[in-house]
DNA sequence: GGACGTCATTCATCCAATCATTTAATGATT
DNA sequence: AATCATTAAATGATTGGATGAATGACGTCC
């Protein structure tokens, strides 16, 4: 349905994809240019294009003479949207692990700045993601209820006025997209799921921080527990 | 003295803060590829990879017919270290408030989640850098005082095992330096972190979290005050 | 008059070949 | 044995050209 993927774009893919399965030890050098071009079927430009792109991500370190080498994990931007892709494929449970860990860390913190300081833009986009959500839950089918999830919790992250909370939020979306579907096809998650993002409009609106967050944290649990239940997931027996 | 930055590094930099300093409106395109290229002096190729390079971060979109257009900040990777760093050099105030925050919010939890799962290799890793605070606070002129504070940093963000936190700890250390250069000038500062810093060690050796967290709090709440009393800072008076 | 298809234009895209620069490995010199 | 010049191998950068995709204008059909 989405048009070809361009030559760069495959290859980044490509790429970033085999970086992220360990095709290469970190420190480990990549084929030479040449060879790895022809490899692939692409030309020295669109490889070299596409290792800068690999290299703005923080994972790959490229030399004269040395050669392109795969730089150590921790090194990496894990919080890229391809780079969370990448992940995702390969680890998802670790991967899951650790956006629930981080999601309990910043959203209530995020919910509390923003009952603080929202403006009334805010607030709107907010009310506006609500009712989204409200329309999409009552049409059969539900389409368009993930991504109205996500745009109210884009809106809350934004809403504190902190760019850096904003791309934070920006960055996990990729990940919480797979929880989000998993609630969703879960029977009543999404009824039961509504009152807790009305609280929360509520609290911003009130600017009633420990209210905010409180809701978020209460939302989060009643997540992590729709995910623990979905099929697929191993109990926790450790 | 570093090197000579690399024609892909300086064409990089050149777009990078250009686009920070709002020299396009977001949504407007840039010039063509040919008559930007000259402009800047470079060939096709190397602005083709810069610009690779800042589509990678978020800030670029790039379509056929279209142009390259500069996409709105609230879709760039703010948390990319070469973001912070262009944005430094214009509103530097509003990203040190932004910086902030995010400390208070992501170090005491990470710190709490370090003193739970800290295995020995990372606990050493903690104290090899404390170690270095001490020998460099110790050395007449503190040199590589700075350095090993943020290393201090980074190991007690990925002693938790999250890699997300690692690599949100990675990316606020560009603009944690600036405080940290602060903090190592003001007479007696750093004197007087140095037990602040033994007591977070001590946490997480004895797998304590609330003490681990508050030891870190206590830590960020002196760091600011530090920067607030430096000069060059508006008193608070709004 | 409005909707739909065609076509030309304007860019980015990708390729191929070439030369320059960096740098490690090697060899020569003392 | 240590230091310095040489060499070769890889990336770095340039040029020119061919291709493809998206857009706006134009014309046709209902």
């Amino acid at each position: 349905m989405g048009h070809f993927p361009t030559t760069h774009q495959r290859v980044v893919d490509l790429l970033g994809q085999r970086i992220v399965d360990g095709a290469w030890e970190p420190g480990a050098p990549l084929p030479v240019e040449d060879t790895l071009a022809t490899e692939i079927g692409v030309s020295r430009g669109a490889l070299r294009e596409a290792v800068k792109s690999l290299v703005a991500k923080g994972m790959l370190h490229v030399r004269p003479r040395t050669g392109t080498r795969v730089l150590p994990p921790e090194h990496w931007n894990h919080l890229d949207p391809d780079v969370l892709r990448w992940k995702q494929t390969g680890d998802a449970a670790a991967l899951l692990r650790d956006t629930s860990e981080l999601r309990r860390i910043v959203e209530p913190a995020a919910a509390r700045l923003a009952a603080e300081r929202a403006d009334p833009g805010h607030v709107r986009a907010l009310r506006d993601a609500l009712t989204a959500m409200e329309t999409a839950a009552a049409h059969p089918g539900r389409s368009g209820y993930v991504e109205a999830d996500i745009a109210f919790h884009r809106a809350l992250l934004d809403a504190g006025g902190n760019r850096l909370l904003g791309s934070l939020g920006r960055a996990v979306e990729i990940a919480l997209e797979h929880s989000f579907v998993i609630s969703t096809q879960t029977p009543g998650a999404v009824e039961a799921s509504l009152p807790g993002h009305r609280a929360i409009v509520r609290a911003v609106e009130a600017h009633d921080p420990a209210a905010a967050a409180t809701a978020v944290q209460a939302l989060i649990e009643a997540a992590e527990q729709e995910i623990a239940r979905s099929p697929g997931m191993p109990s926790d027996t450790a």
